[in-house]
DNA sequence: GCCATAATGTAGTCCTTGTCTACATTTTCT
DNA sequence: AGAAAATGTAGACAAGGACTACATTATGGC
């Protein structure tokens, strides 16, 4: 841990950001402090208010890269698939959903009731990128043709609602005992069937 | 506040509890502290401590009493459509995120990630409760016909996830901007015909 | 290369909070 | 009525957030 021979640890900021997901996913959130994170990283006391006026804007900077590496995760599910639309749609669904499993810390911090609070222009650019790229996708399906009635908007909700909410839910100590017994891949392939189905047809709304 | 002139308070444990979520409306999950409370409460500092040996066991409580809440609201949309199970697994959809929506602070409670560190046997049986009535309504639905192909715990899954996800995206700074323009009864109700439709036909599977 | 200045880290301080303990008051039960 | 349980109070202490003054290092203009 933390042992240093440089006066100037040279990463700081980036290391408090990574070491603060740990600490989530071990300890809750409510464990995670600033003085805590600096122990870990073998700094002193004060160190991370040079990189962060205040917690809050320790989970800020949290939730802004939990919103890159959504868009990430997301974008590069639908590139590969390549380009048709309501494919591409499904495959962003099952992009997030994994990457929210696979990061349940950066998931949280994402979801986290007080960011909204703390939003700065970093993170609100961070998710309006993401939410950019969700809405596209839809828009482009709808075009395509699926659920070509309903307002792209709600259909837009109704898209994204579901990875958030089963992310939410698959971990949780009583809703996750139904599933637990299918692939975890299995299962999101699956669901994202019930959303956005593409294994026999892509645009005709019916079956 | 709290001027009160028994030397007991008369009912503390379920004011903090009341309390709690106001503070937490108010000035978000971080700024909710006991001796706070107390203030609000015009109790000592100590008193909470005579109710919940720590803050966990307050949030646990919180979240306790928002399951009931949520069960309670769920049941009573679906009694309010009488006895077409897919008509009441939509109503519960509904019953449900309107309760989300009008309650974020218990809402939120109810999805804290490090609730599922401090659940007591109270809180467990309240989640086991919720979660029976949505499980046993996906089952009751399936039985009727809709989606009878699919995994019945992946179903349920599906089920819980768009209001569990679409309560989360709603008040989002950035997402909610897109559907804000429709009055919220009726998009309640959009978003729940795309998940389990009742407005043409009950059973059917294609339109 | 030199040095002014910014960036970054340290150590000390103050205030608040969580939690424990000893004690006070009230309610309950017999 | 009186013992025992429940509930509230006051004080203490450790830990954390956030601020300050100061130390060390990095950087950019010259």
């Amino acid at each position: 841990m933390g042992k240093r021979t440089t006066y100037h640890h040279g990463n700081l900021r980036q290391e408090l950001i990574d070491r603060a997901a740990i600490v989530i996913d071990r300890d809750g959130i409510e464990a995670l402090t600033l003085r805590g994170l600096a122990r870990e990283l073998g700094v002193s006391h004060g160190a991370p208010n040079r990189h962060f006026k205040n917690k809050a804007e320790l989970l800020a900077a949290l939730a802004t890269e939990a919103y890159e590496q959504a868009h990430h995760a997301t974008v590069e599910a639908a590139e590969e698939v390549g380009d048709n639309p309501v494919r591409r749609l499904n495959a962003m669904g099952r992009g997030f959903l994994n990457w929210a499993l696979d990061n349940r810390a950066l998931f949280n911090a994402l979801n986290h009731p007080d960011i909204k609070r703390s939003a700065d222009e970093a993170l609100l650019s961070s998710m309006r990128t993401f939410q950019l790229a969700a809405r596209e996708a839809s828009i482009a399906a709808q075009a395509a043709g699926r659920h070509a009635d309903v307002d792209s908007k709600l259909l837009a909700l109704y898209n994204n609602s579901v990875p958030f909410g089963a992310a939410q839910l698959i971990d949780h100590p009583v809703f996750a005992a139904q599933i637990n017994h299918l692939p975890r891949e299995e299962m999101v392939e699956q669901l994202m069937e019930l959303v956005v189905p593409v294994r026999k047809q892509d645009q005709a709304p019916s079956h």
